[in-house]
DNA sequence: GATTAGCACTCAATGCGAGAGAGTGCTAAC
DNA sequence: GTTAGCACTCTCTCGCATTGAGTGCTAATC
């Protein structure tokens, strides 16, 4: 279905002034907003129109239009031109990020914060799970009598260990040879491939050293297990209460207590994204307490998988920017990875 | 001033019911409450002296009492008896931590957590700095080919690392070898000890691999800055949004906006904490966005240093549960402490 | 046939006043 | 010193009238 101009118009119009105040919106109001050269009359017959067409909504009786969910959708789908970041904002995400940071985490902890900053909006990153990258390199390092440390790297950089007991007899070239031996096994291996087998293998052709062996397996097990984790980070969760849908504190409690959960925001997006940036209006989601809220989300890629990104805000959101701002900070942060890792 | 004892029990009543219900209470709940063998009349002309000596207030003329945050000091200081955790509430969290962790940071995260449910209060941790804490073990991993990793293990097990880049010609003995050297300079100092002017006598001493010392030296300054940074983690902040007294959005915004500000929360503590539980009454707090709430906390230790936790709520706390409960907890985590690390 | 001016109508929001209810403070009796 | 009784105070709630923004309809106009 499409509209006249004059209808685009006037919606556009709507939902422009809507999003800014909140408030119903008035025929009046249209007219005088955009200096348009026809009356408030006939604005209201248009309106009256798309209502009927269900783009929009009254609230009640005699008061002005709101946009209703339909009418938001087919402004993102139809009309809306996104905007991008200004230079002004690019230079500063530029800078936020040339200060040092030593891991994709505190990569991503910036981008997040950079976003949630410049578009008023709460943001989330979810940093893909190392399943994907190889296992690079593993090594066994004594610390003290009795306690070794595991340590395993992927080839995307990430530093994975965890603390071991081991007999107080074992020297430290028996620890080095047993981190070498693993090395052989696994090397190259994707982490999500590394199968109990592998592990078995090792068990067997290390039999003289059970002990330790055994203890590094249950570490590196236990590391597996942690890395298929993906990790989520919420910025500026707080912004969600600058909006006056949200000034009731029960319907502000069940959107904050939804996102620390961080898995249900997980469930809500797709398990793998496209070029575009996508937008979910409200009802659009699946979850119950998010029917008032919409999120707007896009994929950046690194080497061995994908991540997620994306902003939620009330459905009466500025799309335009949100998705522009994805739509750079994704281009940067890609050329940033390809760069540094 | 010492109150007589009818006084004490109209003023613990009172506080009683008011921590319950948030409701100014009447003289009448009060006889009917405690089962007083004396009249509401009575009771009325008792309560219009604890006014007068400042221990209660009116919302208005003619409504009940609420304890004045004096009233609420005197309790806790002169009246109050400490609930600690019910054998139940220890099981649990026994349990919690009886799960395997990792680290001193998971342990912490899961004590944060378990106060934060048990109270329905604000929790929060501080996990002290390593400043205190003895260099153990430093190593250089080659990674690849012009990549390495630099690694150093504190007494208390906390592992840090980053990624340098080396020439590509050194080899995995070299980088042995160059790690043997740093460990003898360094092993057993405290790594708030470890000067630059240690750092320097390395710089000297091998200055055939300046390109890779460097690197290494830069990437423990590095580790050094940060591990002189506090963690402080927050569990439970939602749990504010129960008290009716921050059912407004405004008061809501600014205490949480003040919880985002870990440092904020840090400046409020004092450098270091006996032996006892601390109380902080409304306002007693510095802060001028803590003025409505309370915060109890206590120090606990650590081989190295004191960390800190706490809790925080509305002036009308159950502080003998929050009290209690970070006593208990105190005394559980400091025994698994000792025991595990 | 589309547009517009005019006007009656609708409905939320605001303000006001009466009535209810909880609780006090005072007085006088015990 | 304690208590019963009672007038008084103040909040809270409800209903009702008022206000004002904005609509929908009709009839006139372009």
């Amino acid at each position: 279905m499409t509209l006249d101009e004059r209808k685009k118009l006037i919606l556009e119009s709507i939902i422009r002034d809507y999003v800014e105040t909140a408030e119903p919106v008035g025929s009046r109001a249209v007219v005088k907003k955009h200096g348009l050269k026809i009356s408030a009359a006939t604005v209201r017959n248009e309106m009256s129109d798309l209502e009927d067409m269900g783009y929009l909504e009254q609230p009640y009786t005699s008061a002005g239009r709101i946009p209703s969910q339909k009418g938001f959708r087919y402004y993102v789908d139809c009309m809306m031109e996104q905007e991008n970041l200004d230079d002004n904002e690019t230079e500063v995400l530029l800078h936020l990020l040339d200060d040092s940071f030593h891991e994709v985490n505190e990569l991503v902890q910036k981008i997040g914060h950079f976003l949630a900053q410049t578009t008023k909006y709460t943001s989330f990153v979810i940093v893909p799970s190392v399943r994907l990258s190889k296992f690079k390199y593993l090594q066994l390092i004594p610390i003290e009598p009795g306690k070794a440390l595991v340590l395993l790297v992927t080839d995307l950089g990430v530093v994975m260990h965890r603390n071991i007991e081991v007999p107080q007899s074992i020297t430290a070239s028996e620890l080095e040879l047993i981190g070498h031996m693993f090395n052989q096994v696994l090397a190259g291996k994707k982490i999500i491939e590394i199968q109990r087998s592998d592990l078995q293998q090792l068990r067997d052709e290390l039999k003289q050293r059970r002990k330790v062996i055994d203890r590094a397996l249950e570490a590196i097990e236990s590391l597996l297990d942690n890395s298929n984790e993906e990790r989520v980070i919420i910025s500026g969760a707080l912004n969600i209460m600058n909006e006056p849908e949200f000034k009731d504190v029960d319907k502000l409690r069940r959107i904050l207590a939804f996102l620390e959960e961080e898995t249900q925001l997980m469930d809500m997006l797709p398990e793998s994204l496209g070029d575009e940036v996508d937008i979910r209006i409200g009802r659009e989601n699946q979850a119950e307490d998010f029917k008032e809220m919409s999120l707007v989300f896009a994929g950046y890629q690194t080497q061995g998988e994908q991540g997620k990104m994306g902003l939620m805000g009330p459905v009466r959101m500025e799309y335009w920017k949100a998705v522009g701002s994805l739509d750079s900070v994704r281009e940067i942060i890609e050329e940033i990875i390809r760069k540094r890792f």
